[in-house]
RNA sequence: GGGCGGGUAGCUCAGUUGGGAGAGCAUCGGCCUUACAAGCCGAGGGUCACAGGUUCAAGCCCUGUUCCGCCCA
């Protein structure tokens, strides 16, 4: 046999996380299985944008998804995590572009067709960052199976599902009012545009009537726009403007004519109960238009400059004829007042400019149908969301949707497979392009020119990732996915659309669950920006502390339903911990290192262990429930706190301590034992929180003795019920209550540690004596004492230091060192608190509604509490009149 | 204006059918005790935002008030 292996002093976290990453993919453990008879489990990632790099919201979304995935792979689950990428139009057509510009070049002096292989020329190069530092992150993603949604496959995902619902008249082409995004040149959907408090201006106009009998005034933000106004509206009932049927108002700086129309959307309350109508420049107002058959009048082109409809006007940037319309009107005498007012500016989520509201010819998707059945699907719970607090909002959102815009006047990205016959005027949709028109056929078609929003690709992913139309095994195996994990700032954007085309596509749902986590925002609770210069970049953190503190980090943190504060000081807390951790496992190296296979007999009659084996067995036990627990459930937070307690403070704290005697002990099967349940503890250990920390487990693993394969593929902790011990459990609390009490009266009494004394335990049964007197041995060990007994309760001497511990008393002559009021004040303490519960309980027992309908369970608990609190107040009593005699 | 979430120790937060208020960090005191000073031991600290109500019993359920955050219009 070799020679025991060592861990080195300290943990040097950035050789180890090298080394487990390539052994990992060298021996293929991320990859998935599909065996038969077993249950699977499956996430695909939100794919971040190819553009993107790691930020600590993606290293939160990851490691989430990351322990599950572990842990389920662990438990012997079919297990697939499918990684990828987004081909994020908008944003990765803006890095090229931006590229392009610093060479002095557009993407026009390309053209379509080189400007597309620029842009994969740029994927190929930069577009593998944040997957290289996901990998980083340990995330165990099957990496063969890579995806992205501009790959041949998911493309043609893509060009089948829009063929079928355009072909199912669930797609349709139509002029319509559109985000529109004056710098990026597209138009954007609802969920793209980002809503911002703004302070701005409220101009309120003066509109004569066409019969010189007055005015009414009406008030708009974009003054601009009522350029394009073809009407005024009203509220039907509004007493008012009853007289003003029939009546046209002469709209100022145009000398056009417009007619005043009634609809209940106004209202009435709101300013003057007038409502300026631009049908091509508001999305109300669109509407309004449509009812009363009023004329569009579109003013600005697609640059946001005004048009040739502006008269005057035209060639000026908007703002620019804002200017110049508010002084023009106020010269006419035409502008009534100017107002402050705060509003909600549309931008664009992508570049922030404002966006303008305009009609335009574009693709949309009819999603009421689609929409119904998700919303279906999630009422039946065959969707389940988490946190459920989710659910209201999901609703409420699904309710108001608007058909969903997906053209885009880009270049980067899925073509729409439209073509139009010049010959005929025929539109034809295919998967492929056609040769010649169906209808007339002549050979000469123009393919469309715009490309499909990104979320149009992104909504496919659960199924075009698994290769679908095909009927693969990998979507026998794998679809519906278990769980979804993203943020909840994408609910709308990809989860509902996700869900849409998964029903209608697969007929089934395309994830059981959705686990929506909270952004991470900084310690003060403000979000995260690089102009405030709060930014938390994993990736550095990664680098001082190691990978493992801020994954365990973030999990801790990732309580459902808060937001999250980081605060680096925690990422070093859990630094510390990985440590301790380290150093634990060294210590149990150097006793175990050259045990055999033989050592671990002793656990398996946990009956014939001594007590403390017994204890950290049960322990053990309880802890596995509570992480396996936690993980079924979500609750994350938890999975680190009940490993954190267990592993620290009763693990290490207590168990390790308390063993070092039996370890050191010349009675082999005491060592034995010992070594024994210490090797297969800590074993148990390792793998319980391999999921969270994988890098430091698989290194502490790969040193214990024995052949060893990865940790990562052992079979995860089940259920220990025959190491449940509840005797055990209470007998260990006693003496560890007893233990801090004689460590409290040294530290009071200033006893320096190695100063030997002698300390004693009074008023226990003949049970708690005997245990005690057993283990006076472990007890001295702990505390450092020189002799330990228990007594009978009339040979107490009087100047002893004093701690009471439920109802025992324990007692450290101290002849001259106790200061008696020092002590005195402390037992005061502890009595006044006695007393309080006390009182509490006594108000209980004395109420006979309380006894009449408080559960029985509850009426002995209390009764038992009184017995204890009442001889608790015995010894306080005992204690402080003992002390008044040495002090009086 | 409508909806949702939150207010618990100095800070950041747990608290799952209502039944003796918890953790981490920070603070204070003492220790280099041979795994770990990135550590060990001990201690202090809370009218659970406020006001009512239901209940034998409320951090938890109900009503109102207030402050903060987010979403929608």
């Amino acid at each position: 046999m070799s020679a025991p292996k060592e861990l080195s002093k300290s943990y040097e976290f950035g050789d180890v996380e090298d080394k487990w990453l390539k052994t990992w993919e060298e021996q293929h453990c991320f990859e998935a299985a599909m065996n038969d008879g077993r249950p699977s489990f499956s996430i695909v990632i939100p794919p971040p944008n190819v553009t993107g790099v790691l930020h600590v919201g993606h290293a939160l979304n990851n490691t989430l998804q990351d322990i599950l995935t572990r842990y389920h792979r662990m438990c012997g689950d079919n297990t697939l995590w499918v990684p990828g990428t987004d081909h994020a139009g908008i944003a990765t057509q803006n890095v090229v572009e931006r590229q392009l510009a610093e060479e002095g070049k557009s993407r026009h002096d390309l053209g379509r067709e080189k400007f597309i292989e620029r842009v994969w020329e740029w994927r190929t190069d930069k577009g593998g960052t944040i997957i290289n530092q996901l990998k980083k992150l340990g995330c165990s993603c099957d990496w063969s199976r890579e995806r992205f949604t501009m790959d041949e496959g998911l493309s043609r995902a893509v060009r089948e599902v829009f063929v079928r619902l355009y072909k199912e008249g669930l797609i349709y082409k139509g002029d319509y009012i559109v985000n529109w995004c004056p710098r990026c040149l597209t138009a954007l959907a609802d969920d793209e545009v980002d809503h911002e408090e703004h302070r701005g201006k409220l101009f309120h106009l003066r509109y004569p009537f066409a019969d010189g009998s007055g005015h009414v005034v009406v008030a708009t933000t974009r003054p601009e726009t009522m350029l394009g106004d073809t009407g005024v509206a009203v509220h039907p009932d509004d007493e008012r403007y009853a007289h003003l049927k029939g009546v046209g108002i002469d709209l100022p700086l145009t000398g056009r004519t417009i007619p005043v129309v009634f609809d209940p959307f106004v209202q009435k309350e709101f300013g003057t109960g007038a409502l300026k109508v631009t049908p091509s420049h508001d999305r109300d107002d669109y509407e309004i238009g449509r009812r009363h058959n009023l004329e569009m009048c579109k003013v600005m082109d697609d640059n946001g400059v005004m048009n040739d409809k502006a008269g005057v006007y035209q060639g000026l940037d908007r703002y620019e004829c804002r200017k110049r319309i508010v002084a023009d009107l106020e010269a006419q005498g035409f502008l009534d007042k100017i107002e402050d007012y705060d509003h909600a500016l549309g931008q664009c989520y992508r570049c922030k400019t404002v966006v303008e509201p305009t009609t335009s010819l574009q693709w949309f998707v009819k999603v009421r149908p689609l929409a119904d059945a998700s919303v279906e699907a999630v009422r039946s719970e065959r969707i389940k969301i988490y946190p459920k607090t989710w659910y209201n909002t999901f609703y409420s959102w699904m309710d108001n949707i608007r058909d969903w815009c997906i053209s885009r006047q880009i270049w980067w990205g899925h073509r729409i497979p439209a073509w139009t016959c010049i010959t005929c005027g025929e539109l034809i949709v295919e998967t492929t392009e056609p040769e010649f028109c169906p209808a007339c056929t002549s050979t000469e078609l123009v393919q469309e020119t715009d490309v499909l929003d990104t979320w149009f690709s992104s909504a496919l992913w659960p199924f075009s990732t698994m290769g679908w139309p095909e009927n693969t095994s990998e979507l026998q195996t794998f679809y519906p996915t278990s769980i979804l994990i993203t943020s909840f700032d994408i609910l709308f954007f990809w989860v509902a659309r996700m869900m849409m085309m998964g029903i209608h596509f697969m007929g089934e749902v395309p994830f059981h669950d959705v686990y929506l986590h909270a952004l991470v925002r900084d310690k003060h609770g403000k979000k995260m920006s690089k102009s405030t210069g709060n930014v938390i970049d994993p990736l550095e953190v990664m680098g001082n502390y190691g990978t493992d503190a801020v994954r365990y980090t973030l999990t801790a943190f990732a309580a459902q339903g808060r937001e999250i504060r980081l605060d680096e000081d925690r990422i070093e807390g859990y630094r510390f911990f990985i440590n301790k951790i380290w150093n634990a496992a060294r210590f149990a190296q150097m006793h175990v290192g050259d045990c055999n296979d033989e050592v671990r007999k002793a656990v398996d009659t946990p009956a014939e262990l001594p007590l403390v084996h017994q204890w950290i067995l049960s322990r053990t036990a309880r802890t596995i429930d509570e992480v396996r627990t936690g993980l079924d459930e979500y609750h994350f937070n938890t999975v680190a706190s009940a490993n954190y307690q267990f592993i620290w403070h009763e693990f290490c704290d207590w168990y390790l301590e308390w063993i070092k005697a039996d370890l050191y002990s010349d009675d082999e099967t005491v060592k034995q034992q010992a070594r024994g349940v210490l090797l297969l503890v800590l074993e148990t250990i390792l793998k319980l929180i391999h999921p969270l920390i994988p890098f430091v487990t698989e290194e502490i693993w790969s040193v214990l003795p024995g052949e060893r394969k990865v940790l990562m593929l052992e079979p995860y902790p089940e259920r220990q019920d025959g190491w449940l011990n509840e005797t055990a459990e209470n007998q260990m609390e006693l003496l560890m209550g007893v233990i801090t009490g004689i460590r409290n009266i040294r530290a009071e009494a200033d006893v320096h540690p190695s100063q030997k004394i002698d300390a004693f335990v009074t008023n226990v049964d003949a049970d708690t004596a005997s245990l005690i007197d057993s283990f006076s041995p472990a007890i001295k060990d702990l505390t450092r004492l020189n002799g330990m007994s228990v007594t009978d309760s009339s040979d107490k001497p009087e100047d002893a230091a004093t701690y009471i511990f439920n109802d025992i008393e324990i007692f450290v002559p101290l002849k001259g060192l106790v200061d008696v009021d020092s002590e005195l004040a402390k037992l005061g303490r502890d009595r006044d608190k006695a007393e309080a519960s006390l009182k509490q309980v006594h108000g209980k027992l004395g109420n006979e509604k309380f006894m009449a309908n408080a559960p029985e369970a509850v009426v002995a608990k209390e009764q038992g509490k009184k017995e204890e609190l009442e001889a608790r107040l015995a010894r306080i009593e005992e204690a402080e009149q003992r002390l008044h005699k040495i002090g009086g």
